[in-house]
DNA sequence: GAGACAAGTAAACAATTGCTGACTTCACCG
DNA sequence: CGGTGAAGTCAGCAATTGTTTACTTGTCTC
């Protein structure tokens, strides 16, 4: 076996480590607001590690949005169109896993680098959307894609950052509903 | 006449000017990304009275969230559930204003009262949307309304915070249509 | 015009920021 | 077992942060 005993020195364990307080640390705090003190004391990690493996604040925060963008890439799966509304409804309600991940990539640095993955990522979700939409006139279909994202992130933006009620509390099932018709009149049939 | 010539020292000018530049930094660069220092720079004006005239670097933000919310319930007007999308795809479209002010509430710092006021022009947008509706049911029309208000939110992201084709450069007629729909599905009779 | 008070300035403060370099300690291999 | 390189520690750096304090300058009134 290779993980046998846990090694109080492991270069791959502390990465991870330090990888999961950063993206709590960035997605709750926004990047500027958050230190990378807070960041190493949150990890049990001593601070200098963090330029060790990513060499900067600014590179660790990359790191957390490109698995920022993988989970959200998974987390989508492929979806029918149909099942779209259900879906959104399940991670937005669930164990607040995706609403975190989206947080965290909206979240801006002035970093430029961080600003194409988040574009990248962003632009991806919404090709997926179109595609799930199967619709001719790809140009008008990827604009009403790009509204469920919208609507997407406003949700998680509401339900999370700021929490509004009745929609913060609001079940998958309140929010399948009317998740539906918005689907529906955006890319449904027709 | 009250305002003859411009006097070297009138306190609520700069007052003004320091609102002012304070609202395009916490919009553009968020909270704690701006320095009192970048915005008393932009302002022509010294740092200290920041503090003189604000209090505090917070006490400057609230102020300016205090303003975003005027300006956007003052934006919003009394339209008729038929009008609201043709209104925010031009208000998207137009001067920038309004998806400036909505970007800086959404802008956090951590500080409570901020988050207190934001909540309120958020919920009162919200309250607002569904009151055009004119529907009975108030718990599920609000939470339909603040669906809306999400589309609206990730919407002003998408074009301001972080662009994506082709919705960024979508004009008001291209949006006109299906934020129609959306509000149609959402809060549509029946 | 002189005095008085508000408006504006300059400098410095204590704290905090991201980051670095020299050091120590552990784990593994021959 | 011993040494060798990686993993982790420590202290401190230079820069920047928000804020305050003591000061100067403008402007209005009598």
């Amino acid at each position: 076996m290779t993980t046998s005993t846990p090694r109080r020195r492991d270069a791959e364990e502390t990465r991870r480590r330090l990888l999961e307080a950063a993206r709590r640390r960035f997605s709750e705090d926004g990047y500027a607001a958050t230190t990378v003190r807070d960041i190493a004391d949150d990890a049990g990690v001593n601070v200098a590690l963090i330029n060790r493996y990513f060499a900067s604040k600014e590179g660790l925060f990359e790191a957390c949005l490109r698995h920022a963008g993988e989970e959200l890439r998974r987390s989508a799966g492929d979806v029918p169109l149909a099942g779209i509304a259900g879906r959104i409804a399940e991670q937005m309600t669930g164990a607040a896993e995706v609403p975190a991940q989206l947080s965290l990539l909206l979240r801006t640095s002035g970093d430029e680098r961080a600003d194409e993955i988040r574009r990248a990522v962003l632009l991806s979700s919404a090709e997926k959307i179109a595609a799930a939409a199967g619709r001719p006139d790809s140009d008008r279909t990827l604009l009403r894609a790009e509204l469920l994202l919208a609507t997407t992130i406003g949700l998680a933006l509401l339900r999370w950052t700021t929490p509004i009620e009745p929609l913060a509390s609001a079940g998958a099932d309140d929010l399948a509903e009317p998740l539906g018709d918005v689907v529906e009149a955006l890319l449904g049939a027709r």
